[in-house]
DNA sequence: TAGGCGGTTCAGCCTTCGTTGATGTGACCA
DNA sequence: TGGTCACATCAACGAAGGCTGAACCGCCTA
C-alpha cells in the first residue's frame, strides 16, 4: 500500500517541490540534454549566478541532480534514479482501484 | 526535444507544485484507495474543512483530481490522465543524453 | 418555506520561499 | 605568493502561499 511509506513520502514531496519552480524546471531540461557547469547554465538561462546557485542547491538537496567537480568547474547532471523513484510513485497512484466510493460517510437521511 | 513544449511545461509545473504539499500529498494517497467526499477526507485527515477545501481547489485547478456532485455531497477522485502526463515527462527526462559535457564554456587557460 | 447540513469563498494574518548584491572559499596561473 | 576565476554562501528585503474563523451558497428535509 502506498501509505506504508511515510518517510519515503517526504523525499518524494521534496522532489516534487524542487521541480515545481520554472527556473529549476528549466535547469532540469537543460541537464537532460547534457551535463553542464554552472557558467553554462548561467549563460543559457540569463540569470544571476547566485540565483542559479541557490536553485542548484535546492535540486541537489532533493537528490534530483548530482555535482562533479573538475578543477575549478563543477559539472551538474541529472540523477536518473531520482526520476525513476517519482515515476514509480506516479504509476502506483494511477494503478488503482475501486473507483466509486464505498460511501464511508453516512448521509443523514438514509 | 523536451524544450519544445513551453506551454506544456506550465501545466506540468502546476501539477508538481500541487503535489509538493504534505496535505495535498495525503489527499492524493487517500483518493488513490477510493473515491471520497469532503467529509470523509476531513474526518480521515483531521483538518479543518476550509483548509481541506482550499487544498482540493488547488489539486483540482492542477487537473490532478476531479469532482462529482451527488446531492449535497461532492465526491473527489484522481484523474489518471494527469498522472500519466507526469510519468511521460519523467520518462523523457530519464532517457538522456550524451552524459559527459561537451564543454560549452571555455576555460580561460586553453 | 424555514432550517440544517455539506461544501466553498473570503479577508486578515503569518510563515515560507525566492531574489539580490556583497562577501567568502578553493583551484588555477603568472 | 598574490591575483583571478568559478562557484557557494550570507543577510536583508519583498512576494507568494498557507492558515484561520466567519460568512456565504446550494441541496435536502420537515
Amino acid at each position: 500500500m502506498l501509505t506504508s511509506f511515510p518517510t519515503h513520502a517526504a523525499t518524494v514531496i521534496a522532489k516534487f517541490k524542487a521541480l515545481a519552480d520554472p527556473f529549476r524546471f528549466e535547469v532540469v531540461e537543460l541537464l537532460q540534454q547534457q551535463e553542464m557547469c554552472v557558467c553554462d547554465l548561467c549563460d543559457r538561462m540569463g540569470i544571476a549566478q547566485s540565483k542559479l546557485s541557490f536553485h542548484l542547491k535546492t535540486l541537489r538537496a532533493a537528490g534530483l541532480i548530482t555535482a562533479r567537480q573538475e578543477g575549478r568547474w563543477v559539472y551538474y547532471s541529472l540523477n536518473p534514479a531520482a526520476f525513476t523513484e517519482l515515476e514509480d510513485y506516479l504509476v502506483a497512484l494511477r494503478q488503482q482501484g475501486p473507483g466509486r466510493s464505498a460511501r464511508v460517510c453516512s448521509p443523514t437521511g438514509d
